[in-house]
DNA sequence: GATGTCTTTATGTCAAGACAAAGGCTTGAC
DNA sequence: GTCAAGCCTTTGTCTTGACATAAAGACATC
């Protein structure tokens, strides 16, 4: 039954349920929790920290959904026994790399207006005859390409125009607009690299590629982007990680 | 500002928010909420369903964590306006396939003890020296084979010499003597198929096979099953939805 | 010695209320 | 006519309190 010491910050403006689950994943990630330990129970540990029950059964479910915690009526909350793995977040690639310490850059090969065609009408929920953005990128880290990315953006979302993309992340370019990302449905799957891809990404035509198709959609629910990425299977992989509830 | 009619049953065992969730999933669903429709706040609907705002919140945040829901302070909650996919869920593969109308049989071409190699003993958090099943399957729906499926399992978790493979499924089994699936660890990859996997998925040496390696957990945090399956790239997708909090 | 029942412990569910903060709209001043 | 201030709506956060239920162990009984 261990007991880590987390302190709180009432002045803050982060909440009390978010100051807590960030401590509590960093003593598992120090190894101050470790694989298999029981924490403290609910009720103690709120009163310890001066904190009503559902504020830190919130901060508890933070870990649990995020795979790190497990609980068990009748008999505790327990530390996941797995090592730490950073699974698939909201965020660009790019700035995926950038905090695993790489040095990503990015060429645009081609970004222009272009009238969307039936399936883009249909997964951006459209009106037929819209004008999109059609975007295609080639990411590479140091000398070695990555991927080949083709991205599809509604016209009245962002104009790409007044970006200059190969120094700023879509992503990062679409928040700084005022668009917040909230939720995505992507399919990850594989298959041959043609010419094109071949040739760009520095492969034998025929390469396995690891494709990943994104549909993006922001805080009101919209459709704002969608894409269509190939890697090179030799450098890229997804983590997922799956909760019971 | 969509108020759907929902119905709930306090004599039944499942719990109120559970019971909201699945109406308000099911009116998405059926078209009775239209991506980007509005839904009533939350205090009125509380107030209507003569519920307690907490309980309602969870069940709005239930369709929220599966991406069917977006929220916005000082705006209100809406459906996204993407089509209805089913994501990758912790159940089994041949469970899913059930699910799908499909007709999936598996083969078992190996299953054994085996001293557990320095790789294993690590993802699994056993001590040196364990010995482990290491099992072989080959799953095919009607005459196509699909996947070539390589588990390990820490002895002690189960007696694979008493359950009949071919017909029962690996989890299906677990859950049945009592081990209950929590978290797991998925890692997605591509590559070429080798000689035997080639030969077993009926493809030709070198095509791109779509790659999953899966570390799962019970409710106690123990890891109970490893998993390294390899499907044909043109027969496979993994689906999987991400909700930025 | 095996089985069943009670007790303890901890999470699961639910209620009612309060204040904070963000977004959007209206209103008013300049 | 434009911009800013203020108001209203709605979700976000937090508190206190209560009862239900599953798991595990202790205990008593057969």
């Amino acid at each position: 039954m261990s007991h880590p010491s987390i302190r709180i910050d009432r002045s803050s403006r982060l909440p009390l349920y978010s100051q807590v689950a960030e401590q509590l994943e960093r003593a598992i990630s120090t190894g101050d929790l470790a694989p298999g330990d029981r924490i403290t129970n609910e009720v103690a540990l709120a009163a310890d920290l001066g904190l009503s029950r559902p504020t830190m059964r919130q901060a508890i479910s933070v870990l649990v959904d995020k795979g790190l915690l497990v609980r068990k009526r009748g008999v505790g909350t327990q530390v996941v026994q797995g090592q730490i793995r950073r699974p698939v977040e909201l965020t660009s690639l790019n700035e995926d790399l950038q905090r695993a310490g790489q040095d990503p850059h990015t060429r645009v090969l081609g970004c222009r207006p272009l009238e969307a065609d039936e399936h883009t009408l249909a997964e951006l929920q459209i009106p037929s005859g819209s004008v999109v953005w059609d975007l295609h990128r080639l990411r590479s880290v140091g000398d070695e390409p990555l991927a080949v990315m083709h991205n599809v953006i509604p016209l009245d979302v962002i104009d790409l125009a007044t970006v200059d993309l190969d120094r700023v992340g879509l992503y990062e370019a679409m928040r700084s607009v005022g668009i917040h990302l909230r939720v995505a449905h992507q399919r990850i799957g594989a298959r041959r690299a043609d010419a094109r891809e071949a040739g760009l990404l520095g492969e034998h035509r025929g390469a396995p590629l690891l494709t990943m198709s994104r549909t993006a959609f922001d805080d009101a629910g919209r459709a704002v982007e969608l894409g269509n990425h190939v890697y090179r299977a030799d450098r890229q992989t997804f983590e997922v990680t799956l909760v019971d509830r």
